[in-house]
DNA sequence: CTGTATCCGTGCCGATACTG
DNA sequence: CAGTATCGGCACGGATACAG
């Protein structure tokens, strides 16, 4: 019991995939690096996801320093979730998979279908 | 039965994630990336791969149009596996996933460790 | 509102043996 | 040399119910 804290692989491409490949992490990040984002507010905007595997994800990325978790004492209980400067250090790289996504799109076959252009520049960075 | 023809995601970014986050694709890409490599040569450049496995990924990337699988009709048959235009287009985006990669293992814990550099400057374009 | 516990299908990957 | 067939483990994610 107690997780063996899973050791991430060696090599850094590895080790970045690893990091990012979660079913929805993509999508979380996209989100939060708009801003601090709170549980219910992060459900409303991927009403797919159960709450129960949203909550791993971010457990997952917080414990590998991409998010940083915020309980804020307070009548109802809040919690916000940030970015960390190397969570940060993700949008260009997320940027390039979301370009090279788009050329895969239109020269495999379908259009190019919802432009989901996960980063957006480092503006406006409170809630949306 | 018969393939449904797996469906990529609709949005880019996972459906770059899908497509290179395989078990040995980064690594297997690397060394294609060098130039045309035969099923023997993959084989012998990771040792720890299986068969069945090596020849799995590059099936899929095959589909996916990374990679183009082409047989010389000689007498010990011989097969070659080349990176096509869209996957050379891989290069900087693992080149991006790399080098965070290294900020993250050092951010996080442990040495550089094994520097990777999965891609080097498209040079010597035939076999190392 | 935020989070935990349980159960379970499926996909990915590995080991091994066999074939043209 | 290049490839297929079979079997099985295990992690991941999804559904659902419950709790502070």
């Amino acid at each position: 019991m107690a997780e063996p804290i899973k050791r991430l692989p060696k090599l850094p491409v590895e080790r970045a995939l690893k990091v990012i490949a979660g079913r929805w992490k993509p999508v979380i990040l996209y989100y939060v690096f708009c801003g601090p984002k709170r549980l219910s507010e992060l459900k409303r905007m991927m009403p797919e996801i159960t709450q129960k595997v949203l909550i791993q994800q971010l457990r997952e990325m917080e414990e590998h320093g991409l998010v940083r978790r915020e309980v804020f004492a307070e009548v109802p209980a809040r919690v916000e979730y940030t970015a960390t400067e190397l969570g940060l250090g993700l949008e260009p790289v997320l940027l390039a998979l979301c370009q090279w996504g788009q050329r895969h799109a239109e020269a495999q076959n379908e259009i190019a279908d919802i432009a989901d252009c996960i980063v957006r520049p480092r503006k406006a960075s409170f809630a949306a």
